[in-house]
DNA sequence: ATATCAGTTGGAGTTAACTCCAAGTCAAGC
DNA sequence: GCTTGACTTGGAGTTAACTCCAACTGATAT
């Protein structure tokens, strides 16, 4: 697959994949002669798997330790576990942290819409 | 208050309280004959709910449109109310995301230990 | 009166994560 | 052989949200 099919296909841009192979975040991507790269189907679920990990908040940099943590074989296999049991357990404060303000939002709304059918009523903020 | 009160209190600092004021997001705080700020308890609770909707990821742009419209007075209660709701849905979506997240991270952690166990594995990425 | 200290301002600097650009290369179609 | 279009690179530019700084001021303690 050439870049812009990958871009397509995972909906991250051409200039987002050679970012994230020039961060460490994808590596020994195929190349064909002429010096194109041609992203293999495992290569793909390795993007999806960052674009999701991206979403959730995990920054570049944990990624970069992670893959390079890969790069040096099995016997790292404990320290990446560790890692990933790290950056879940933010994934879990910042989740019931997001649930707080949702409920907070909630009440806030239903208080406006109280405000919104009796005439007359402001909030404070 | 002062601002460093304010800042303890908050566990915000002092120069994003003064970038907040100078964005939009508080306005009309007191000042001391000298000029120095002298924050009510009000002032600090809508400090709060600024940090706690900025920590779910509203911008500073959505919530100095919110706080201006609040200065445009009560006829601008129904688009506030609309605009609250309308994060709340972005909130909500990024809620389930992370949600399925961390059900992915779960799985893959839990992968790791399996392999941890039998010797030998390694994994994709 | 002077030193200290917390506060003030405008504006510059920082960081993460892209995003864009110019100049060049390569393969395919005419 | 030439044009076209997708690709390459290194590096510059952008954006959001702070964060820091220098130069100044006003109140308080000695």
């Amino acid at each position: 697959m050439t870049i812009s099919e990958v871009s397509k296909k995972c909906n991250v841009s051409a200039d987002t994949l050679r970012y994230y192979e020039k961060a460490g975040l994808i590596s020994f991507i195929n190349r064909t002669p002429g010096g194109v790269r041609n992203y293999t189907e495992q290569d793909c679920k390795q993007i999806e798997f960052i674009k999701c990990m991206r979403s959730a908040g995990l920054s570049i940099e944990v990624l970069r330790k992670y893959f390079e943590l890969f790069k040096r074989g099995k016997r790292t296999l404990k320290t990446r576990r560790d890692l990933l049991a790290k950056e879940r357990e933010s994934l879990r404060a910042r989740f019931i942290e997001l649930q707080d303000t949702l409920k907070r939002l909630d009440y806030k709304i239903s208080v406006y819409d109280k405000a919104l059918k009796s005439k007359d009523k402001e909030l404070k903020f």
